[in-house]
DNA sequence: CACCTCACACTACCTATTGTAATGTTCACA
DNA sequence: TGTGAACATTACAATAGGTAGTGTGAGGTG
């Protein structure tokens, strides 16, 4: 199983996870190795949870892939298989992608646009970018 | 409702629609305004389907506003509210906008590596744009 | 006028994904 | 040796999408 889906009604990590999982991520993302009642209890403090649900959905992100399980003696402990900067890019560059290899030229163009109203630093970045690829040739 | 994910590990159409509502829509955008039969007729010829099957995956298509439904006496004629390239127009601008807010620089970074491997006339006109972008300023 | 057909509506079931949680099992330790 | 904590198993609800049966209504034809 993988990450398969970029919702576009959402925002932050809801755009690859359902909400719970979302949460559990960014728990796991901001703290260290965990095990469930772990995550629970964090959880909790905003919203009582069941054990068995956190469980459920931690055991699903693992076999996603996202999460890595590890046996402590009796306890399971949990940790991103990535850095949250590790994944945003693996996801970034892979919805990057895409999108080109689905798109192409329309995209650069709607980057354009959208820099334009947006980042004026951005568009120095991409000039030096483009600078250093034209030396290259 | 509306189309709200983008799928990664699809292509074309079906990056945006289930497998038989992408086939739909392929046929509506290629051909007139048309009746369910004649839908139905199209697909049948890879593959039998019931009418009903055909029927309710449209309707579905017009809850999602992708599709108009004109009544022309007894018979409902479909079509797509958007061409092909209005459809594929507002979606990666959706998407490229979607990106750059989730994302900002890295997927500026990514889209220079991917059409560096890519396609040189890309980075061309990505140059053009820029240069017209300083003048205005 | 009666009836039959066809297009459409309504409803339901199946699979997959995600959130939820009860029940069952195992094993360390008191 | 019995209890509890942690895990496993199982299942149910909601939503999206594919599939299809049954119901309804309006028109043409005998």
């Amino acid at each position: 199983m993988k990450i398969h889906s970029f919702k576009t009604n959402e925002s932050g990590l809801n755009r690859f996870f359902g909400p719970l999982e979302a949460k559990i991520m960014h728990i796991l993302w901001n703290g260290p190795e965990m095990a469930i009642k772990d995550v629970q209890a964090r959880l909790a403090k905003e919203q009582a949870i069941n054990f068995n649900t956190v469980m459920t959905v931690m055991n699903r992100l693992v076999d996603k892939g996202v999460l890595r399980k590890r046996a402590e003696g009796r306890v399971s402990l949990f940790q991103p298989t990535q850095s949250l900067e590790q994944f945003l890019e693996t996801q970034s560059k892979e919805l990057t992608n895409d999108l080109l290899e689905e798109f192409g030229p329309l995209v650069v163009n709607h980057m354009l646009d959208a820099l334009e109203e947006a980042d004026p630093a951005l568009i120095e970045q991409l000039e030096q970018k483009i600078q250093a690829l034209k030396k290259e040739r």
